[in-house]
DNA sequence: TCTGCTTATTATAATATTATAATATTATGA
DNA sequence: TCATAATATTATAATATTATAATAAGCAGA
C-alpha cells in the first residue's frame, strides 16, 4: 500500500512542517537570500538555520549558490507558494 | 516571529506528513467511510488506524459521524485534495 | 600564510512520534 | 443482562527530531 512516492511525499511534507522552516520558505518567496539574511528574518541561530537549510536542500525544496564567502538560497519551485497559500487557507482559519 | 497561526499550520502539516495518514485521506477523497473499511484500504491495524484518525480529528482535518456501532469518517474540507495534488506535483516528480 | 567573516558539520541531551499490545468503551441484538 | 462487533484509549518501548554548543571548513584581503 505504501509505495516509494508516497514515502517521499511524506518526507517532504514533514520537512515543511516546522515553524522555522516555514519561515525560511516564506522569506525566500520574495527571492534568493544569503544565510545571514535568513538568520535575521527568521530569528534563529546560525547553526539552526544552517541545519534547517540542509534539510530543505536534501529534499530539493531549496537550492544553493555560493558567491564568495556567502551562500545564497532560493526556492526550487514557485509552486511552493501555492502550497503554502493552500495550507494557510486550510489550517489558519479565522 | 513564530506566531500562533504558524504553529497551528505546522502542526496540521505534520499530521498530514505520515504515510498511513496520507493513505487515510486518500481513501476519504471518494467519500465517507467506516473505520473498518479504512483499515482494509490502508492495511493498518485497528488500533493504529484509530489513533491516526484521532490525530486527524484533533486537527479538524476529518470529522466523524456515528451510525450504530460504526463510525464514519469524512474529509472536512475538499480543498485537501488540492493540497495533496500540489504535494504530488511538487514532491513526486518522475 | 594569517586573520576575519560566513557557512557547515558533528555530538548530544531533551523531547516528540510511532507501532504494538492490552484493555476499555459503545451500541445492538438475543 | 449477556454476548458480540466496532471503535477508542492507554501504556510503553523503539525510533526520530530538535536545539544547543563546539568545532570545522571555505573564501578573500592584508
Amino acid at each position: 500500500m505504501i509505495n516509494k512516492k508516497l514515502e517521499m511525499a511524506c518526507r517532504c511534507l514533514r520537512v515543511l512542517a516546522h515553524p522555522t522552516r516555514l519561515l525560511i520558505i516564506q522569506a525566500l518567496i520574495s527571492g534568493e537570500k544569503a544565510v545571514q539574511e535568513i538568520e535575521k528574518e527568521v530569528g534563529a541561530s546560525q547553526s539552526s538555520v544552517s541545519q534547517h537549510l540542509t534539510l530543505l536542500r536534501d529534499k530539493e525544496i531549496v537550492s544553493a549558490r555560493r558567491a564568495g564567502p556567502q551562500v545564497f538560497y532560493r526556492l526550487q519551485d514557485p509552486k511552493l507558494s501555492q502550497l503554502l497559500a493552500l495550507a494557510r487557507e486550510l489550517f489558519c482559519k479565522e
